[in-house]
DNA sequence: GTCACGTTGTGATACTATTAACAGTAATCA
DNA sequence: TGATTACTGTTAATAGTATCACAACGTGAC
């Protein structure tokens, strides 16, 4: 299987989520131009992706829906699902717990850890929250790939260190500060302060509409 | 002031960040390749962008940090402050707005809204939460530019709706569904969910070192 | 059948972003 | 002083991404 460009991968997930949050309205079938509307990208745009993604259409009746989420499934997913922990269970650590809770999804977070000892071995959301002492030779045991770091940002390197020795390949990091991996460590920033001001730099000169 | 390409201006508020953090050690000066190493990015990066800001510096002493830092925050901020105004106060909201009270940001959060009774009217970290009824006229008498939306993903669209017609020109989206706004309007979309399948998807084709 | 229509698949093209290459320059030192 | 060094500023080259334009195709109308 071929790799597939990052902005596509992007837009896949989100023509997946669209397509399955769609009422199953009449056929089974799907325009590239009703997708693109969903998703808020250009016709082209879809069918460019669906083409990176080795899928095909037919002219007269669109792209099939389930055989289309199956092959997206297939690219996307580890066929036998994949386990994360998080790090640091504050503010946005249990926001995410409960987000993630209950839900059937194929990434399934199996511990969260803190070095607070209030924390330490309560079940918040149904996870249990382990020593962070423990993290490397845990998460090891468990055949974690995935680290989700919600810590404070001085401390984001050394929950990434600890990630990258248990193992990990994927670290999903919440701290505002880049993160020094080895290569073959893919790391995702969600850096929530830099959008805020990136959308106020953005919105400045921008004139509002009058009433 | 031409305007500064996206990826850019990302760029500027980490330079910003790294730069108002470390420890103001010996003197007011900094190299590229300094500059670099501490948003992870490349020494040519940081010059390019710098030249992007129209701020240049000096090939023997590197750039003079604090006329660095006042270039940037010049274009950057709005020259007097910007207001925001929360729309969801859930798990989300309520994490953001514990992480923004206090600090004197130049982005200020002056009122939340929700349309559950059990909230209105509270005050949550010094931000009181007012009926979602009230949003446009409250939101346009307090000049509020930017909007926050964290509420459920069939409420967000809305919620835009509302916060457009409030004259915001800039919305931090936190819900993921893909907003529809008139032109002009600035989206930056903060897709959790999207970020994590994104990272899983390609941790899974990386091997995960042996200890 | 064949014509018109609306759609897909994709080469070509344009745009955005990153990286390489190097000329220009100030400081240092033999 | 002239050679050396380490940096900046910028043009050129490359990579990554999005869009345009259109050939190819299946379907239904007639
Ligand atoms: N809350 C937000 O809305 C928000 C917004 C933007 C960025 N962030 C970033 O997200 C991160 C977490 O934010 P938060 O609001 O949840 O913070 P928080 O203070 O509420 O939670 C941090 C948690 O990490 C734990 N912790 C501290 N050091 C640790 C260590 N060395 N090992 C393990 N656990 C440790 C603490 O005990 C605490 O439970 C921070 O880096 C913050 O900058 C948060
Ligand atoms: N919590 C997470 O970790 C997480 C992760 C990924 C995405 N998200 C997204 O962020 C958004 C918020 O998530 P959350 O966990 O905070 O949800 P939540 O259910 O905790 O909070 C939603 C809030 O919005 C309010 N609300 C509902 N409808 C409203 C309306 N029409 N007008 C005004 N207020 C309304 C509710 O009263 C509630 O206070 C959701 O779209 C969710 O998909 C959250």
């Amino acid at each position: 299987m071929q790799r597939i460009p990052s902005k596509t991968v992007e837009r896949l997930i989100v023509y997946r989520r669209v397509l399955a949050s769609r009422v199953e309205g009449r056929s089974g079938h799907v325009y590239s131009h009703e997708l693109a509307g969903m998703a808020r990208v250009s016709a082209v745009q879809v069918r460019r992706d669906l083409m990176e993604a080795g899928f095909s259409g037919s002219p007269s009746r669109g792209y099939e829906v389930d055989e289309l989420l199956g092959r997206i499934d297939r690219i996307l997913d580890a066929p036998d699902g994949m386990k994360a922990v998080l790090v640091g269970v504050g503010n946005i650590g249990r926001a995410l717990l409960s987000f993630l809770a209950g839900r059937g999804l194929k990434i399934e977070v199996v511990a969260a850890f803190d070095n607070d000892a209030a924390k330490i071995d309560r079940v918040i959301s149904g996870c249990r929250v382990y020593d962070m002492q423990t993290l490397p030779e845990r998460s090891r045991a468990l055949g974690v790939r995935i680290g989700v770091i919600a810590v404070p940002g001085p401390q984001a390197q050394a929950a990434a260190d600890a990630l990258v020795e248990a193992g990990v390949t994927g670290i999903l990091n919440f701290a505002p500060v880049p993160l020094l991996v080895r290569a073959g460590v893919q790391v995702e920033q969600v850096d929530i302060m830099r959008a805020l001001e990136k959308v106020a730099h953005f919105a400045k000169q921008e004139k509002a509409r009058e009433v």
